[in-house]
Parts: structure tokens; C-alpha cells; sequence
DNA sequence: TCATATACTGATAAATTTATCAGTATAGCC
DNA sequence: GGCTATACTGATAAATTTATCAGTATATGA
């Protein structure tokens, strides 16, 4: 595994959720769950930007952070499906606001150069 | 520069917000800004844990982004200072929801093996 | 003249995250 | 026996982000 070097920073509420839900798929994963359970092979599907490894590595985070839980099924092949917890539902309103405020703000750069965008 | 290789994804509202205000210390930067104008060597103390020069790379994304503005006055020894806009104000709600969520449920984490938390 | 204070920028290294690709295990079916 | 489908994991490369450290410019005042 990897060894984390610099510690964590999440002196302030916002560090700290940004841990849980940050990064580049994980609240995709959080939004596709929201109508129900799916199986690993639906959320590939659901989320088709991302490869398959990627999202398996933050199906483990979430996990990790009680924000997703898993069913297995003994069956063979293997079945399992993952569905939010109480504590993952409880981040809809998060993902909501961030996405209202997204889909409101983006045309605000919509007459700018690219190049001027950018970090 | 940095030449990006592969493309930024911002697909839904939300994946757009984070590219605005993801990241380590963008947030941190805002809410110094909350209560008035700061100069950089304010905003460096009040942002003790980030080097310099982090700050100055995010100031210049938040400023590219209209999230900021800067008063440069002509003087010497220079002095600026940096402030919000409007649209930098309209993220507050977001930086609240986000530190509350993470301020409730950080505790849920404390009985934790901090090896089953991290990613 | 020379050091000072301030607001930056450049180059590069280190750390972290994400992508790529291949491999494991297993019951059932042909 | 060999093939399939499914849910994973491992190793490593590539990309990106963050950190480290040094350098630029300039009016002012000692």
C-alpha cells in the first residue's frame, strides 16, 4: 500500500469532509448510488469516465469512511452490491449545493479563454 | 507551466465546483478573505500550515477564476491586497455546509484504528 | 552605496492521485 | 478439462499537486 508522508491537514470541518468526498469520483460514486444499491459492474456503467480500478480503489475509501456499505452474496459468480449508509445519505445536501452552484456558475467562464481558466 | 494531458473533467455541476474550490488550501483562502481584505503576508499568517508559495499558486487560480480580486496600490514597497468578488461570496453557503458536515461527523471517526480510516 | 521590505516568479523535487494493464479465485456449464 | 462471468487485487507508470528553495524588482531610508 502507500505510505502517506505529509499528514493529513483537516484542521477545519471543510479539510475534513473535502478528505471523505473529495478527489475526482468519489461523489459520482455517492450521486449514482442515490436511487439504490448497484453492483460494481452497474457503477462501471454508471460512471463510465473512470476505470474500473479507480473507482473499485474509492469503493474501499468509501467503505473505509462508513459512507457506502456492501452486501455479498455467497453465489457463484460472486454478487455483491453496495448501498449509501445514513451517513452517506446525509451528504446529498453537500453534493446538491455543490452542484447547484456548478451548473448556476458555469457559464461565468463560458466567454473566457481557456488559457485563462486554468490553474 | 504545467501543460494538463488529460482533459479536466467536469461532466456534472459539482465536479465543476470542486475545480474551483478543490484542492488543499483553497477553501483555507476564502474564509480568510470572509471578513475583509487581507495582504499576502496577512493571508500567509492566517494560513500558517501552507508555504508561501502554495498560496501564491492558489491566489493566482482563485483570482483566474473570478473568485477573487486584487487592489495592487503603487507604492513601494509594493502592497496588495486581495478580496473577494461577489461570486467569491456566493460560495460562503458551500464552505458552511461542508465545515458543519465535517464538524458533526468527525466524531464518528474517533473510535476508529486510524489504519481502517485512511484510504 | 547598501540593506530593507514587499510581492511576486522559476526551477525542480517530493508526494500523492489516477491510469494502465495484468492477474487471482471459483462454482457452474459445455 | 477448459471456458465463463464476477469481483476483486497487485505492480507500476503517468499525471498532477504540493513543497522546497532560491531569485527578481524597486522606492526608500540609513
Amino acid at each position: 500500500m502507500h505510505q502517506r508522508k505529509i499528514p493529513l491537514y483537516a484542521g477545519c470541518g471543510y479539510s475534513f469532509t473535502m478528505q471523505i468526498i473529495g478527489g475526482k469520483w468519489k461523489i459520482c460514486i455517492i450521486d449514482a448510488l442515490r436511487d439504490g444499491p448497484l453492483r460494481p459492474s452497474e457503477l462501471f456503467k454508471a460512471i463510465p469516465d473512470a476505470t474500473e480500478r479507480v473507482i473499485n480503489q474509492k469503493i474501499k475509501e468509501l467503505l473505509n469512511h462508513k459512507i457506502i456499505n456492501r452486501t455479498i452474496y455467497a453465489q457463484q459468480p460472486p454478487r455483491s452490491e453496495y448501498f449509501l449508509t445514513e451517513l452517506g445519505r446525509s451528504v446529498f445536501p453537500l453534493i446538491d449545493s455543490l452542484d447547484d452552484w456548478g451548473e448556476k456558475n458555469r457559464a461565468v467562464y463560458e466567454d473566457v479563454n481557456p488559457e485563462n481558466i486554468s490553474r
